[in-house]
DNA sequence: ATGACTCATTACATGAGA
């Protein structure tokens, strides 16, 4: 079984990109992020006329995300209990579309967009902490009431826990991404009993899964690390091999981010 | 030396991304 996750950075913009990618890769489950569409706007039939079941959550423009799978899809849940809501300028907080779940093939799958932040002082930040600070939470009790379950949430998690998972840290210092409290809030994830299969497969610095479209950025391998897969324990010993497809930022139309694959035995 | 990001939108400028 193979499983992967991708920040699409809109998915009717790539569409064919990502049916390409699918057949391919000989992708079993894909889980999307940042769709940047409504649900009534998905393009659900191209899936479907390949083989696959979708599933996605999106109100607007921003964020959404989907699964996609080929071995079954149920039990959709399109938020985490207790995701928090975020409202800017006094309007009406809501829980925005950063997570979905579903049964594929035996695994419950969850595709998480990870807030982005946009500054250490703004009111975006203390979301993305407590977003990062619930599921957590939420994680704990998945393994405490069934140890064995075969859990991933995989998505983009919007911190570079190391140093290196950034080209250049002083860029970084007083920005978000590298910032102690969202390092912090990322370890607390990894202490859950979820393992973050993607660095245990991939241990070497600077493999990147994320470049801006500025300043020649892919060009120089100037990128960041920033999406993972945290496995529960059952599943983190059916992770055979794990691959970052770097080759997916090439070419026109490409995505900022590219997939994190991971191979189920 | 050049020109320097991409996406979506009651679009032709703005918000968001990272």
């Amino acid at each position: 079984m193979r499983i992967a996750s991708w920040n699409i950075n809109s998915v009717r913009a790539r569409v064919d990109r990502v049916l390409a990618y699918l057949d391919d890769h000989q992708i079993d489950v894909l889980a999307l992020q940042e769709t940047k569409v409504a649900d009534s706007a998905f393009p659900v039939e191209p899936f479907e006329a390949a083989g696959y079941e979708v599933a996605r959550t999106g109100f607007d423009q921003y964020n959404g995300v989907a699964l996609i799978s080929r071995l079954g899809l149920s039990q959709v849940q399109t938020k985490f209990p207790g995701q928090p809501a975020f409202g800017k300028d006094g309007k009406e907080p809501r829980v925005e579309a950063r997570a979905i779940s579903a049964v594929c093939g035996g695994v419950t799958v969850w595709s998480l967009y990870v807030p982005h932040g946009r500054g250490l002082e703004d009111p975006h930040m203390s979301y993305k902490l407590e977003f990062l600070s619930v599921l957590a939470h939420d994680a704990v009790g998945w393994l405490t009431a069934a140890p064995s379950a075969q859990i991933a949430l995989v998505g983009d998690f919007n911190v570079a826990p190391l140093d290196t998972d950034v080209w250049d840290p002083a860029v970084f210092e007083g920005k978000t991404h590298t910032s102690p409290a969202e390092r912090a809030a990322l370890t607390r994830l990894s202490q859950s009993g979820f393992s973050e299969v993607t660095r245990q497969h991939l241990p070497d610095e600077r493999n990147y899964t994320f470049w801006d479209y500025q300043q020649l950025r892919f060009q120089r391998n100037q990128g960041m690390r920033i999406d993972f897969a945290f496995c529960s324990p059952a599943l983190s010993a059916r992770v055979a091999e794990v691959r970052i497809v770097r080759d997916e930022r090439k070419g026109v139309g490409a995505s900022d981010h590219v997939p994190v694959e991971l191979d189920i035995s």
